[in-house]
DNA sequence: AGTTGTGAAGGTATTCACAGCG
DNA sequence: CGCTGTGAATACCTTCACAACT
């Protein structure tokens, strides 16, 4: 059934604003979803339509949040087991992201902190384990680590993320300001704040 | 002449590339470029061909950076002069992007940070000045502030974004895990780490 | 009235292939 | 030969319009 790409990420966030519910069960319509999301009600029904669910989740009043969620995180490929996630890099903004409430009713777990100063991991409090870097490949394999949110001084950048490569990791978030070149294997999405305002204004201009 | 969306974004982080390569002047190939961010080269050159530059651009050896850069720049929207940014909550994540060194030789300047608690105003050691929420109405206008960064704490997320908007500010770029709906008149980035986690697995789900 | 679901149409972006130049 | 630049072909994604159902 084949999943655009496109498509594949809205129906990522679309998941996210479901879960975000609190009411899980009463009816959401594509309309609805449309005035929350921006995205034209016909598209988010192509969307769905796409990955072939179970009868249950659609009725004549709309979707069930609930089970829309996790029938969209199935068909993007993880089911009831979460994924995790660990921060390469504490400082400022790195340990600021430790804090991060955002992952509470995500499929996503943060599991773990690297940072190389191994002073700063011993001062650090977290609710997650903090290692040296130099750990890194033996911890990411046994703690099954597929995301790493990448958070080092920018010269380091390049590096980390290959050695992050290297102990498998299959996604790497770089909120570094330096450019990480594409490496074979690892999905790399690049979200350093002058990326994303330059996206906004490209996206103004486009108009 | 139209820029496309997805090739006005691409062109924008080509920019944000080519001004942090050192070396200005000697020629950049598409090739090269190609190499430096996993995008074939002949939609790179499609992407450039679509912005009618000055003939000094490219020689038959590539691309001037600098020169590119700019380029790129103007007919993103603006030239010189910088765009005014600021940041919007000053908890651990907004303070920890006070310090980020990003913004060097990017057409993005950080010029102000707000926060409701006045108290922590007053602590806060900042390069940029630090004003009040309260404020906004008057600050942003008076600095000509077009983005802002969004921390708040995810249960203010909407309303300070209306407010934003009300304040006439172009772009929002969300950080909070909370969703932002859309706006009119104001373009919204959502980057919640789980929305961006999510748009990778959706990426490697999509293959 | 409201809803979902979907084949067909339409528009956009990417890819190809090659001309033209140094 | 490497490079850029571009019309033409292709593939892709979105939009439309309407059927089917409550």
């Amino acid at each position: 059934m084949a999943l655009s790409k496109p498509s594949a990420e809205r129906l990522s966030r679309l998941a996210h604003l479901l879960e975000q519910r609190h009411d899980r069960h009463t009816p959401v319509s594509s309309t609805e979803l449309e005035r929350l999301t921006g995205w034209p009600s016909h598209t988010i029904r192509k969307d769905i339509s796409a990955l072939s669910l179970p009868e249950t989740v659609s009725t004549t009043a709309g979707y069930d949040s609930h089970l829309l969620a996790t029938a969209i995180r199935q068909s993007l490929g993880f089911g009831e087991e979460t994924q995790n996630c660990c921060i390469v890099g504490l400082g400022r903004l790195g340990s600021a992201f430790l804090e991060y409430t955002g992952f509470t009713d995500s499929p996503f777990t943060l599991c773990a902190g690297f940072d190389s100063n191994v002073n700063r991991i011993e001062i650090l409090k977290a609710s997650v384990p903090l290692f040296p870097t130099f750990k890194m490949k033996e911890i990411i394999p046994r703690l099954a680590i597929r995301y790493a949110i990448l958070c080092v001084p920018p010269e380091q950048a390049q590096n980390t993320a290959l050695r992050l490569a290297d102990c498998g990791v299959a996604g790497i978030v770089n909120f570094t300001p330096a450019i990480v070149r594409p490496i074979e294997g690892v999905e790399i999405e690049q979200v350093s704040i002058v990326d994303v305002l330059g996206g906004l204004a490209a996206r103004l201009a486009a108009t």
